[in-house]
DNA sequence: CCACTAACCTAATCACACC
DNA sequence: GGTGTGATTAGGTTAGTGG
């Protein structure tokens, strides 16, 4: 998610031209049916997605969001409750057809990247329109786009550091921000010891941020920090995050900008998942001591979170643990206007029956 | 206030076309 | 076989809705 840094918060939300696609509510006819046929297969192909799209009249990208959510939710029950996960059952079906040639669009496609990597829903169906292609389509190519290529385009938190990596050299030496920041979020983050800061100069270049959602987090312990820094400096208390817009503009330092879509009070309320800002600190760090190869190393390693604890860095990622390629970021911040109807766009991806909940505001 | 859930994300991987 | 890229997956967060 976008780290919503003030003069984005400062623009009118359809400025921001991003948004989330107004929330789909089933029908419980239509539920009942998504669900009969999840019982009998929990992976539908493009086949049985098309055919449910006919069958209760919602299109096939919700229709696999449901099922991903779906699954979602029965794994995590399934996990809760020690059960089985039964995985896929009877033959494979078969996936949805490789889209044909793209090139004459992939320009555009190539330029909306360029300027925003998290095109909101409003540019992703201007795209789709502009380009002919589903603008669930265009998702799933920012998606890989991102992945693959993460340095280019644009608001994301500009992307100088390069890859990181835990192995001796992978991270590659930071920009020199003249401020760094060193936060530690959530549900797992309880219980730690007070906050330290790594004051080592380039001891945390931003591939050292794991970032999903709007959140980001250093990948180091506080106290792993102050053993690779072997120097501390005390955190301001807890609930200081009030400092960050003001940090952001006395240095205006891009890690610092990143903290600014650090989790706020209000969401941290909300989701419970990472409720706290369990421990953070600030500090200077062009005024100390020389930074060593050792030190980003360490900075590279991902807090392990424990096992069964929501919430936190983010996307574990399969493979666990050590480093991240890079630190990502969205942009949630703005949502659609109150507008309830749907717009000319809408109407040629909306199936008439589809109720679409309405905003709050 | 809180539970639920659609929408969204990353990271990994599969699958296919093209060289 | 290597590479590029579309499609799918698990598993996470974000934020709207309704009780």
């Amino acid at each position: 998610m976008a780290l919503l840094t003030p003069s984005d918060s400062a623009l009118p939300r359809e400025a921001q031209g991003r948004g989330w696609r107004r929330r789909l509510l089933c029908a419980p006819s239509q539920r009942e049916v998504l669900r009969a046929c999840f019982e009998r297969n929990p992976y539908p192909g493009i086949a049985t997605r098309e055919e449910l799209t006919q069958a209760i009249d919602i299109l096939e990208p919700r229709v696999q969001i449901w099922f991903q959510n779906e699954r979602s939710r029965q794994l995590r029950q399934h996990r809760l409750e020690s059960r089985p996960w039964p995985g896929k059952r009877g033959p494979q079906e078969s996936r949805r057809k490789r889209t044909a040639d793209t090139r004459p669009q992939i320009a555009l496609l190539l330029q909306a990247f360029e300027q925003d990597r998290f095109p909101g829903i409003t540019i992703r169906e201007e795209l789709a329109r502009e380009t002919g292609l589903q603008e669930s389509w265009i998702q799933i190519w920012f998606q890989n786009r991102r992945v693959r290529h993460p340095g280019q385009g644009g608001r994301a938190p500009a992307h100088t550091g390069g890859l990181c990596n835990a192995a001796p050299g992978g991270c590659p030496p930071p920009p020199a921000p003249s401020s760094v920041a060193f936060t530690h979020i959530g549900a797992w983050g309880k219980g730690l010891p007070a906050p330290h800061m790594p004051c080592v100069p380039g001891a945390l270049p931003q591939g050292a941020f794991t970032s999903q959602g709007s959140r980001a987090v250093a990948l180091l312990q506080p106290s792993q920090a102050v053993q690779a820094a072997g120097i501390s400096a005390p955190a301001p208390a807890l609930g200081a995050l009030c400092w960050v817009p003001w940090l952001l503009r006395k240095w205006d330092c891009p890690t610092l900008r990143l903290l600014g879509g650090l989790c706020t009070p209000t969401n941290a309320r909300k989701t419970r998942t990472h409720r706290a800002v369990a421990c953070w600190a600030l500090a200077r760090w062009d005024s100390l001591g020389p930074f060593q190869l050792s030190h980003r190393t360490k900075m590279c390693l991902r807090h392990p979170r424990p096992s069964g604890v929501a919430g936190g860095a983010g996307a574990p990622g399969r493979q666990g643990g050590v480093g991240t390629r890079r630190w990502g970021s969205s942009t949630s911040g703005a949502r659609d206007p109150g507008v309830l109807r749907a717009s000319s766009t809408d109407a040629s991806h909306q199936a008439p029956s589809q109720r679409l909940q309405k905003p709050r505001h």
